[in-house]
DNA sequence: TTGATTGCAAACCTTTTGCAAGTTC
DNA sequence: GAACTTGCAAAAGGTTTGCAATCAA
């Protein structure tokens, strides 16, 4: 949608960050943080991989990977990870909670200020310094309700994982 | 620790679960429950494994993995999974926040009563039935915290993951 | 006996690695 | 020109699958 606006403001600040850390600016981080950047459904690595394709059909497998965990240590993205959907990547580094679908495993942003100001307990004496936190919602998308009962897959059931077209080759 | 006593409550669970789904009480259910049951570290399907092969040497790396997805879905565990630490399974399956060292990458239990009632928006009309919820808190566990920064790590540097013991061997 | 589970071996998928060639500054 | 990245091919993990033998009820 606003894949140009959101773009620019993250190119920005990739070049910033690359000087800041010594690290050359390359066509591949460009074209990767751009596609992830315009997203906000929470790309698998082979997600991005395919939508970095349409405009740079030579990348590497092996790039995409490499520049989005450059991008997480540079700050620019987040890793997240959810039961059955595995890695996935979020351009938004700032503190929001998630939706988690327990059917269908997709991973939805939600802001409320509500959860703003949760009470951050002082653990520091006993043996972890909290940094922050994101509260993760577990439950049924909209689809998954309709589509049927959602409470207990059958056993051993399989859970119909939603592997996105993937582009295959290295 | 108390091993015994955990062990014999859940297993309680499970011969009631199995019964209600009409699923046989297998050795490897018991022995593989028992060995999770006991744990309190989040293992992965790996640990476990190794665990469980202190009772049954016999059973297959499959069988674990089989059983472990069994257990999720009778409701006598919980799968989490953080970046960098890959699946694992909580034998706790009520309602607790979580721990998660942004350096280390494990992930610990953490209860407080501080977070039991926190507002939980009601999202129904728009696009999500939440069922419940946990608070992921993100920061530096009391080992790393001594052992460095923990700020950023080195851009493209490795994570040091901690791959535990490894039973090989299907 | 019947239907489900187990163990095995092999397939699969995702992610990582070593190294030569190509880029960025 | 020096240092770093990229692409490739191959390895490494972790997880899943098909099938015959075995087990619980």
């Amino acid at each position: 949608l606003n894949r140009k606006g959101l773009g620019t403001d993250k190119l920005t600040a990739l070049e910033v960050a690359c000087r800041r850390h010594g690290l050359p600016l390359t066509v591949q981080r460009r074209v990767v943080l751009q596609a992830l950047a315009g997203r906000d459904d929470h790309p698998t690595a082979d997600e991005v991989l395919a939508e970095v394709r349409q405009r740079l059909p030579e990348v590497s497998r092996t790039t995409v990977y490499r520049v989005l965990d450059t991008l997480v240590q540079l700050g620019l993205a987040v890793k997240i990870c959810s039961p059955g959907s595995g890695v996935r990547f979020d351009p938004k580094t700032h503190r929001h909670n998630h939706l988690v679908c327990i059917r269908c495993e997709k991973v939805m942003d939600f802001e409320t200020s509500a959860l703003e100001a949760l009470p951050i307990p002082d653990l520091r004496a006993q043996a972890f310094t909290i940094h922050d936190y994101s509260v993760h919602f577990r439950g049924l998308c909209r689809d998954c309700e309709k589509r049927g009962d959602g409470r207990a897959k059958r056993a051993r059931g399989r859970a119909t994982r939603s592997k996105a077209t993937r582009a295959r080759a290295s």
